[in-house]
DNA sequence: ATATAATCGAGACGGTACGTCCCGTCTTGCA
DNA sequence: TGCAAGACGGGACGTACCGTCTCGATTATAT
């Protein structure tokens, strides 16, 4: 009934596999024959695991960085918006971008797929700047009664840009995204 | 030097062909082989014009809407926006919906591409916007002094939404976006 | 190392295939695609197998008849030669005609095929004659040095007649051929 | 009713690049297609005086050489053989070899080609041969009653080795093959 | 001199096959 | 049961030629 475990080593070369050869040959280049083939693995061990290349991406991103992203507590708003986006916008260049995009492509085509992708790593990541809100609201900075919607302000222009043209992404670009965000807050809905 | 001139009735059966199949069949079910099958034309002649389906979708939408968009004087800045983003709004249901999410999805993975759509389609839509924020500025409504900060305000939401959730981009959430713009155009860069 | 192993069934379905098309079609309306349509079985596992159309004719004629072609020992060269000519010129008529013809064309055009044609069939018809021969040298009938020289004048006019006037392969034209390379071989080199 | 016409320097063309190209890429690399790129002609113009690559080099063949074969009167019938089958053999070597297997390929998959071949090439080249018979005959040399088999004995094993193995024609096959002949011819049909 | 008519280059067009890649499933034998 | 190996049906890829077609520009003869 309960036969061979599955081994631990074979997940990780899975997930090293895809990783190396997104960053080499795009996602576009990524296969599962492909990834099958370079780490060693036979197909039918990563379909065991996964179900297409986009979880496997997922799975390996998940497994990085983001979900514990800084949230240190500068004083306001403002300076706690910044302190994140900065670190956030570093995050997304290089082999990083790459996927967070890549994973973006599969989710617009894939409404199971985009329900997935959300929880796992959309939904982490606003619940940072969840956090971030309700300390302002505790000090009086958020008047604005829909968090969801500051949300967006926030995460929006990240993603057009991630989409578009990654480079824009900068320490300046994240300030002033954190400054325009703490004023819509600041403000009440009409 | 002259050849024989390509037939437009070609190149209307193809991009209308590519249209039909993305909504029956969603554009995964999208292919080179299948525009030229329904369309009654040959692959060679499909791929003289365009060399991906991305391209076609890109050619097909950019000759739909979007490209007169309406741009009324309101009398305010928030005014305009409102006009401007419910119509954008009201326009990614349905199928064009699909096929900008999925030209999203093809410029994610194909920096060529990326720029193409950009200048195709979406600096179209900026320039729309830019006008409004011209003459927002000429009445004195806007102090921000970088447009393409406040465009990105503007659209970032948009995109984010239309990746992950399509339906939430309602009326209700093109006027809280419009307020939200006008709000930061209003202050300036401190 | 080992792998699922290949289904016999469907080696049969291919040859009966590419068999079939051509007696219906011609060779030249025998294509690799059409075999795997015919054969319901997809392209690559065709390819798999066989690298051209050529192939998969010659593996299917080389398993048919020829490789044991009768050599009835009627007790002189000229009588067992006949006996063999008429057997092989009868052979020759119909699908095999055709299907021989064809695998000489494609050797006339690929150096590496013609290659392995000889290997597969050629070679084998010619060891039936040599046996022939040993057995008349035997008997004192065969003063001919040179057994290739010989073999040559028996399935030269064949093919020549196989490949520009395939109906005049008739018994008559066996038995004087029989009777010609009989009087070649039994004359000494001078 | 007379119009503009047809340009020598075009047919010229036309049967240069088919030769260039068969030397380059083999029979099986050229293409009408190639040939009207090649020649800079237009393929509509190669199409005006041939009906498919085959009639291009047959017609760059026939206004070559073979059909002023020397036919020396040397005093024998077998003399007479060995020094034509010398020369012709020669003849089959570099292009000439190449482009001869082509029209074969051609001829045995297409039988009103197989007859152009025959009446433009082959015929004359029998009938090079015949005259050899005739003079032998009237020198009392030739005994057997059927030219065309004496005929298909000469050039039976020319095309096999042709096919097969085209080093194999030297001087040395060319003068055994005319002893066998002339001993053939000599012998009476029982 | 001016039709008339065929030739010529360029290249679009519907079509067929090519040979390759990847999909997701399966079968086998070993651990 | 996991796992490497690899066969299998299926579908699309992008390319090469096929033979036909439509252009505009020439070059002849026949009015």
């Amino acid at each position: 009934m309960t036969g061979r475990p599955r081994d631990p080593a074979v997940d990780e070369a899975i997930r090293r596999a895809a990783v190396d050869l997104t960053e080499q040959h795009g996602y576009r280049g990524l296969s599962m024959e492909g990834i099958a083939a370079l780490s060693g693995v036979s197909k039918q061990t990563v379909y065991r695991r996964y179900r297409s290349k986009g979880e496997v991406v997922l799975d390996a991103l998940a497994g990085y960085a983001f979900t514990h992203l800084p949230t240190p507590d500068t004083g306001s708003l403002r300076g706690d918006l910044t302190a994140l986006l900065t670190a956030t916008f570093a995050g997304q260049q290089g082999v990083n971008g790459t996927l967070n995009r890549a994973l973006a492509a599969e989710a617009v085509q894939d409404q199971a797929f985009a329900a997935l992708l959300w929880e796992k790593l959309i939904a982490v990541r606003r619940e940072s700047v969840r956090e971030l809100l309700a300390r302002g609201r505790a000090r009086g900075e958020v008047a604005h009664p829909d968090d969801e919607f500051l949300l967006d302000l926030v995460y929006g222009p990240m993603w057009y840009r991630l989409l578009f043209d990654p480079a824009a992404l900068t320490p300046a670009y994240a300030a002033e995204l954190a400054r325009s965000v703490a004023l819509v807050a600041a403000g009440t809905r009409p």
